[in-house]
DNA sequence: CCTTTTACTTAGGTATACCTAACTATCTGG
DNA sequence: CCAGATAGTTAGGTATACCTAAGTAAAAGG
């Protein structure tokens, strides 16, 4: 009863994302997200079971302590290999995803404290999402996505909601990227735009996009 | 027909290595090194034979010039991982083999074209064997293992053929790591040791460990 | 020269992780 | 309350990469 690693990690990482927004996590969501047909998820699910990583309740999954701590550390790994590619080796953060989705396989502990100890302990990715520290505290901060911001409130960018190079290059071009501050002038009505201030800059910004975007 | 391209670079890899020494290479001697059975790896080299990586010889295997390429792209990723483990994030040189063994098969073009560029375009390993430059070309040093020195020779290290971190620990507790100078002081007769003079102290040396230390 | 060893391959079998097609159960709407 | 959609599983099959055991062929030694 070997079993691939990597697939493993990247099933618990799934699983780990989707549980945010759907507790038990139905196979037919993880089959989606992982890009797998429902009986390949369906069967590995059978192995996680038996290996104590994941419980089955209710038509769905959620991960038992362990999967949850492995899943953890498969997200420090990735946060902090894109900090690697960005502060280090100077790759822009639309183009460090699919590079770090290797690498968080191929890292050890070792290399993962290394990482960590030369960038200082960063406390988030790029995209400004948390990494956990080595027992897998998270650092949460009280965030509410930049479309809830009504016209004139301000806020600070924490973290982008997106994967996407495109997207990301955009909002790079437009300086929406974390730690800045953000003003909304308008916010237009049904559904429409939000024209929003950046370092002295006014863009139109779709409710879709402003959606991923995190303020504080 | 499809392939596990990490499985196809460590068989290439291998095959690489093994032709300095030995040029058709044999199955069994490819199987030893990769500690695999005779028939699995039998198995293998037909299917790079299909594609075009390798050509079955007089009873043995030799690379392709595409394997050849293949097979240099891996050197140089896992050489400049090595390079970042040590020069960035401050490993030593006796931890770094296995790391860059995973890494070797997980970075990108991109990450490796990075990766030398953050370095300067480093000629070397940290153990001194040379990267191959992205066209695959080698900078060869003419150079001789430091036992066939005679007494009172002289030479700066230029490679140390050595994966195991112990022995790895103990040569750079002696300083014998590369660009040093080393002096041949005395050498016992009948395969004895060699008594060699490294900035400033005096060591005896086996034969069998200064053959492995590269002079010029 | 024939025997033994060595090297390699063939044959047959395992495990993992995927697939499609078919079945089952559960939820939903008329 | 039953028809149809939706979600999940079972059954059966594929490909990769490995294995052991059983050949075969060639090299080496008495």
């Amino acid at each position: 009863m070997e079993a691939d690693t990597s697939r493993i990690e990247e099933y618990l990482e799934s699983i780990y994302k989707l549980q945010q927004e759907q507790h038990p996590v139905s196979t037919s969501r993880l089959a989606e997200h992982l890009k797998l047909s429902p009986p390949s998820v369906s069967e590995m699910i059978k192995k996680l079971v038996h290996k104590g990583l994941v419980n089955q309740i209710e038509k769905g999954v959620c991960l038992t302590e362990e999967g949850n701590k492995m899943a953890k550390k498969v997200i420090r790994r990735h946060r902090l290999s894109e900090r690697l590619l960005t502060d280090i080796l100077g790759f822009k953060w639309d183009e460090v995803h699919d590079e770090a989705c290797r690498l968080e396989h191929a890292i050890s502990t070792e290399m993962e404290d290394r990482i960590a100890a030369s960038l200082g302990n960063p406390r988030t990715c790029p995209h400004g999402h948390p990494i956990p520290d080595k027992d897998g505290v998270f650092i949460k901060e009280i965030v509410k996505p930049l479309s809830e911001l009504k016209a004139m409130d301000k806020g600070i960018i924490v973290s982008v909601f997106e994967e996407d190079p495109k997207m990301l290059q955009y909002l790079a071009s437009l300086g929406l990227i974390p730690d800045v501050c953000v003003k909304v002038e308008e916010v237009a009505p049904f559904g429409g735009p939000l024209i929003v201030c950046v370092s002295g800059s006014r863009y139109a910004l779709g409710r879709e996009v402003a959606s991923k975007i995190k303020v504080k």
